[in-house]
DNA sequence: CGATCGCTTGAGCAAAATCAAACCTCGTGG
DNA sequence: CCACGAGGTTTGATTTTGCTCAAGCGATCG
């Protein structure tokens, strides 16, 4: 049920068919399905396992105590929330669906188990926790210092990129689950400045935008205004020196 | 020489003496000095080691191509940047000094080695790294949804905080290693603004700050206005449960 | 059919950016 | 000892970006 983590993983280091099985079944325990826009986990609570996201969107956020909210990070299948959070006491952030998502909660054991038994994995698992933070720190820099325009662009090249590297976009086009208004909680504007932000990428060419899906009909175009470059996701195959030996026969798909 | 990194891992568990003597190790091996604002590493560059920041301070970066600069992260004694970073081919941002600093240079076999050795000290890293992505969630909602004030109010709270927690504090009053220019990159706002905000709090009697030095008359004050709480520091002895047995007899203080 | 949710629009306003210049302080070298 | 200069800080005037408030529009769903 890991797919997309398997497949993300592999932009990392190429697995073994033990490895490759051993994270189908951490995606395949409990399976939990929720709506758009719940709740998983809110802030306070203890975190009492890993989640990985199997399918749909989700995000985390932190609300202020007079109500103010940032989105934080955006989800997509194939996402990890959190691998280790199980040592602290309380989570510090919520995390809630954007639309109708799986959700596998993994138990410390299998993390430990899977990471112990496996190095390959736990190096590809180091490297996603460093482009996680690379998530983050890119976050920042467009929070801080791009302009409305050139993070809702920015924005929009990433989640086109990760959704391409776990392999759910369409030639030139990928899902974008968030409204107006959670786009501008992510983005640190006001929906009102989103919505004609929105307007004017339209406007310029540069996106369209109906009922969810996202098309770009000049990437490069708009990744050029965004001042979008891929090199912090490190999905160029950096882990390749530590590649598990390819099989000669081909095995059978599942 | 690592005594800072020790005391910060101990807010999270008691550590045996095998552990601190292991950890001293880490610290005193290749340290390198460095002057005020000078580059440790830069962006592209392939990160050959790990690096633990023994005294001063310093900070990471991203420079946009055409000249915006966004500071992402602070670093205080005792904090490591990315202990994992071997994995990656190359830096997707810059290291930098702020003031005079030495920084111990660790390599990815004493990381490894160290891991291998002692679950406590692997349990205590995990729990350093999801505190460092803590402060930088922290950071988007500053820099998303906080005002200049509440900003600046709240990266010295955590400054404070952070310096407190590794024994580098007077009652009241802690460094504050940046330069005007410097704090704005951290905040997303102009320098120009960032002054006019300082020259605020000073008025309203929060702060008191000159030559580096900062002082809070009334921290509660300040931490009311910055909406700051430390819950996300996890400062609180999280992982007590897997405390070291407290040794008898009182070890010499080297 | 009405209610709700998400999107859109307009007018006025506030926060922060920009530009430009001056000032202060501290170390350096004449 | 003083002049000089560099780096950091401060100030003022002006412009821009994005925010606020308020209302209307348009689907979709019970």
């Amino acid at each position: 049920m890991s797919e997309h983590l398997i497949r993300k993983l592999e932009r990392f280091v190429q697995l073994s068919d033990d490895e490759r099985t051993a994270l189908q079944a951490v995606g395949s325990g409990r399976v939990r399905s929720f709506g758009p826009r719940e709740d998983v986990i809110q802030e306070g609570a203890p975190p009492s396992c890993t989640r990985l996201l199997v399918s749909g969107y989700a995000c985390r956020y932190r609300t202020l105590p007079d109500g103010r909210r940032q989105i934080v990070s955006l989800f997509v299948p194939g996402d990890f929330c959190d691998p280790h959070v199980f040592v602290l006491q309380e989570m510090d952030h919520s995390i809630a669906t954007l639309s109708g998502a799986r959700i596998a909660e993994v138990s410390k054991d299998e993390v430990i188990g899977l990471t112990e038994r496996f190095p390959r994995i736990t190096r590809a698992f180091w490297w996603d926790s460093l482009v996680t933070e690379a998530i983050l720190r890119e976050w920042i820099v467009s929070v801080g210092r791009r302009s409305a325009r050139e993070r809702v662009a920015h924005q929009f090249c990433a989640l086109y990129v990760r959704q391409r590297a776990v392999g759910l976009t369409d030639e030139g086009e990928c899902d974008m689950p968030l409204t107006q208004a959670e786009l501008a909680e992510a983005l640190g504007i006001t929906t009102v400045h989103a919505n004609r932000t929105l307007q004017r990428l339209r406007a310029e060419g540069l996106i369209s935008l109906k009922s969810n899906r996202l098309v770009f009909p000049d990437f490069e175009a708009l990744a050029r205004t965004a001042l979008f470059s891929t090199a912090y996701l490190h999905l160029g195959r950096e882990g390749e020196a530590f590649d598990a030996p390819r099989r000669l026969t081909v095995p059978v798909e599942v």
